[in-house]
DNA sequence: ATTATCTATAGATCTATAGATAATGC
DNA sequence: ATTATCTATAGATCTATAGATAATGC
């Protein structure tokens, strides 16, 4: 399990076919990149590419599963008692930091997403972060549960997902307000009210 | 324009494919499904799909036009100040007989609906009779314009999407019963506040 | 010697387009 | 005669896999 000269080489490898293929991306959109053009900036065989990916859908995978990261531990590093309204904040403000600059392949990497985490949900990923903080919220009684603490993380992520694709095609408005206008609507139907 | 026996022709054949089509998504799900296949159920010629059809995912797009249909007449067959909870309820009543039962092909058409719609915003879609009855609900002091009813409107249907995908994947509930939960989530979250 | 990483190659599938056929409109 | 629909074909791109090379562990 050491780091060999092996093991640096592929992750090199691994890590300019990676890029290579967001520029690709970027410069001719998901759909119509092709896997030579991506081999060929990062200077290996097409089958490289494959050996590291199976499909190109993998590379927008990865891409999503490393943006998640740091919202993950700007989460985990708040309180447990943190008010759900700040753990909002901090998530919508991590994506606006992570996603405002990457308009280009925010719906495609999103549609990836939806099949994505269909299929093999990540048990430390967002969700189950977020699924926690519910279910502590509803014990507070901040928060009316109308249905199970995972599925209102389901709807709260891919509502913030919705947010960026609406974002990404209405030019203008800056996209942490329109997050931050979510996260405002999610709470205020989520919380408890008073009658 | 009239209706040659060319129409005929070409329709009766562009709806055969497109059963088919369903119909090997359905079997091998949208990502391996074959064109070959298709159009050996179909009767026709490899490239005839493609004639029909520029890519597979027109077939999807064509899927979400068609369940798009009946929620919009639904929703225009509503009087002009029917509130906005019975919209939105007729909306989703809608989305639950339409989806219940194509559960293999909600998130592939899901996925595919964000880039078409992002691409092409349909004018006479679902997306503009909602922005017009959030447009009046703000208007009658009901609701809380945050932003631009457009925008609004995307937030709920992506919304509802959003329901849906989750619902896919988890088990157990209904339909219906998420997608109204979501409903008054959105609306609650949405109404002007008395503070 | 064995294994992981990458390359070369063959076959599958898709995409672009030239061509055939039959319906259409003059 | 012209055009729309569909077919046949060629070339592009992807996918599966056999093989080459060099690092690894014994």
């Amino acid at each position: 399990m050491a780091d060999t000269t092996r093991d640096r080489q592929r992750e090199a490898t691994r890590q300019r076919l990676y890029e290579a293929a967001l520029g690709i991306f970027r410069r001719d959109g998901f759909r119509d990149a092709r896997v030579d053009d991506i081999t060929l900036v990062a200077g290996v065989s097409r089958t490289a590419f494959y050996f590291h990916f199976p499909t190109k859908e993998d590379v927008l995978s990865e891409l999503m599963r490393r943006t998640e990261q740091p919202i993950c531990d700007a989460v985990m590093a708040l309180p447990q008692d943190a008010e759900l309204a700040l753990v909002l904040d901090t998530v919508t403000e991590w994506m606006n930091r992570v996603w405002q600059d990457e308009r280009a392949l925010i719906i495609d990497t999103m549609a990836v997403g939806l099949r994505i985490e269909a299929g093999s949900p990540q048990p430390n990923g967002l969700r189950a972060l977020l699924g926690n903080r519910f279910a502590r919220a509803a014990e507070g009684g901040m928060l009316s549960l109308s249905q199970r603490p995972e599925m209102l993380a389901d709807l709260y992520l891919l509502g913030c997902l919705s947010t960026m694709v609406s974002w990404a095609q209405h030019e203008g408005s800056s996209l942490i307000d329109s997050l931050t206008a979510a996260n405002r609507l999610f709470l205020n139907g989520a919380r408890k009210s008073p009658n």
